[in-house]
DNA sequence: ACGCACACGTGAGGC
DNA sequence: TGCCTCACGTGTGCG
């Protein structure tokens, strides 16, 4: 019943790995989410288990740790955007979010119910409301001075936060297409930091976005940039 | 190893206890957040274990089969609100229903606006049609949501350097209409600053330009708002 | 073969 | 004590 005790090796390398996954966590109470990220060996299987077998499964005992974890920060994250929050549950998160959506869904409705019976009541605006505006069709109003990208680099912070550092030579318009390029990859910026320096212009924006989706976006700002200059592309990096 | 083998029995009372959730589900893919509902009694130990533990362990899994499956009816039914999913996995429902609150709430911030501004119009009649239109050149792709001004400072740091801080509700392309406000300004940007704090964008900027040109830069700018949200005018500050 | 996503049983820890 | 929530390792099934 009890042949197998590999748990407990916890305390030593918890401090250093408690921080790993990066959310803040000034507040002790409350602190699961983060109760994971010891790598045990996991060897010599007490019936006579092969060395593959091991190995493949450490590999999935690893890639299962890897899915919780993912799974506990998007929950955290989910919780991190409701208002009203009562318990810390994994299933009260759940919830909360559920009711704080069904909420937000009926005072929109409530809105545009007020704005249609406004609009009516003033009967001289002919303004029609187009709100969904998804993305890819705002571009068309390229003039002529592409974006001329010297550096892009994408690192990734913690606390699902990526820093996106982007140096191009400033010409007319540059920032411009570049909030258009950032509007149009429906990024979330937390924070957008932006330096003249002489001919060149240095922007470094804080993003908030999965660790592993630092390739890709890499990958999609350059592609928008190419996208964005036309046929002819003079990405130098 | 395997020494119990309480599985499969699931066949005759499924379909009655399938509909338990009370979710509908009619397409027969992805079918997960179902796969519990068999109540074994698991009596008969192999190994001579005391009736009193074997009793307790049984509660334990039944209740922590119980409260699974609540994680799981909870999750299916935020699944059910948002209206726009990719993939059915756990993590990616927990995904998309992060991305479609902040969607609402930004959502919801422009249909208040768009109240505000619609009130402000009923109550204003027209008067202040005499604005200097600048700009003109580049805004054709301008469609309805306006800049709604929070606050507007601009301070003299000496050293011929004005400091500007704008507050301002997020909403859909709003920094790229600030942006295209800057240019069509002609200002010598030294530095430029963004913070996004849940659906207000706080915007400080750093302009070369002489100390005396303080409150008419302040003007330029609100005029410059003023001119690119339309006629009606939703400043209140 | 390999990886991924899941449900499961189990022990620990908190009220 | 029992009840509840959680993380963990493991087995399974699918692409």
């Amino acid at each position: 019943m009890l042949w197998m005790e590999n748990m407990q090796n916890v305390s030593e390398e918890y401090n250093q790995n408690i921080w790993e996954p990066n959310y803040v966590f000034e507040n002790e109470e409350y602190s699961w989410a983060m109760d994971e990220l010891y790598d045990n060996d996991c060897s010599s299987s007490p019936d006579g288990a092969p060395a593959s077998a091991s190995l493949s499964n450490s590999n999935n005992i690893l890639s299962e740790r890897n899915r919780r974890k993912r799974l506990n920060q998007r929950l955290f994250a989910l919780r991190a955007l409701v208002p009203n929050i009562t318990k810390m549950d994994k299933a009260s998160i759940i919830k909360d979010a559920i009711d704080y959506i069904q909420q937000l869904q009926e005072q929109e409705a409530t809105l545009q119910a007020d704005i249609m019976e406004l609009e009516n009541n003033n009967n001289n605006n002919p303004k029609n409301h187009d709100l969904p505006m998804l993305l890819t069709s705002k571009n068309t109003n390229v003039f002529d001075s592409p974006i001329q990208l010297l550096q892009l680099n994408v690192t990734s912070m913690g606390d699902n936060t990526l820093m996106v550092s982007i140096t191009c030579t400033k010409r007319a318009d540059t920032m411009l297409k570049l909030c258009q390029l950032f509007e149009s990859l429906n990024l979330k910026i937390i924070t957008a930091n932006l330096a003249v320096v002489s001919a060149n212009l240095f922007n470094t924006l804080f993003i908030r976005a999965d660790e592993e989706e630092k390739e890709e976006l890499k990958m999609q700002i350059q592609t928008a940039i190419a996208a964005f200059n036309g046929p002819q592309t003079p990405i130098t990096i």
